[in-house]
DNA sequence: ATCAAATATCTCAAATTAAAGACAAATGAA
DNA sequence: TTCATTTGTCTTTAATTTGAGATATTTGAT
């Protein structure tokens, strides 16, 4: 069957995405972080102060998952919930200090870690990998 | 800084194969099967009788998971457990005529979200994103 | 033959996640 | 203005997943 090639695309997709995931809940392990923790700290760090809802649409979880792992985080002191005086239905995320100490002090080696992995694949090759992402995930919000 | 396009990359990546798995389970919601259940489903309809641990391999998923799925798939009457004579401490998973028959019903119309998602590659685009994903891939078995 | 190490599965507790609904605030149409 | 709708966050409950350890079997070295 013809479909096999697009098929195989999809698995490959999914099995090395998820092995990232994997690899990257490994490296976390030494520090009391898990992903999703890691990634909203992420977010925060690359893009500054951003609102729950914008934090949840980038990594895509649950506005329930968001309340609790917010809560560790800010246990932990990683970060603050500042509510937004000009709509009082939002609260905006911040790195504490101590938060952004934190992911200066990781962050070295993670970004040291994503460029092993894509290491392999050049300029180009990245461009186009990103280009080819664009256009499935197009498709995603495309009606069916 | 020059980091930036390995970052895109793989940040491209893990988002948009987020957003699969969203739509995939969107699609599934209308079954009465979550993700990691047909995942299951889906190595045994494309690979036939496999043991539990080539299972979890594939996709990825703690023993524990697999246990706790593959009742559930018993109960529900979609693959059986097979006890290996050769190797004593092996069990074999295979579906049952009603599993093969639900996959059968089920997958045409999952392929079909398959090769619409990738349906905007050129078979020449779609042999190069597998080739990349092999190089990534590859990296990660790498020791750093 | 024996025994340590490796492998495959399972169990159980704890952590995480999703799903649905509640609530407060903002928006926009009538 | 008023009210229905939308938006953003939180609460609660139930489902799922991990992680560590238990058990049984196999493998391989001595």
């Amino acid at each position: 069957m013809q479909s096999t090639c697009k098929n195989k695309a999809y698995l490959a997709l999914m099995q090395t995405s998820k092995e990232i995931q994997e690899c990257i809940r490994a490296e976390l392990a030494k520090t009391d972080l898990h992903v999703t923790e890691f990634s909203v700290l992420e977010v925060l760090y690359f893009h500054g102060k951003q609102t729950i809802h914008e934090v949840a649409q980038r990594i895509l979880v649950s506005s329930g998952s968001m309340t609790y792992v917010i809560d560790k985080l800010e246990r932990k002191n990683m970060l603050k919930r500042v509510p937004c005086p000009d709509d009082r239905r939002v609260i905006h995320l911040v790195l504490t200090p101590d938060g952004e100490a934190f992911m200066q002090s990781i962050m070295p080696r993670h970004q040291e870690r994503v460029e092993q992995l894509f290491g392999s694949l050049s300029e180009e090759e990245s461009g186009t990998f990103v280009q080819l992402l664009g256009k499935i995930k197009h498709q995603l919000h495309v009606q069916v």
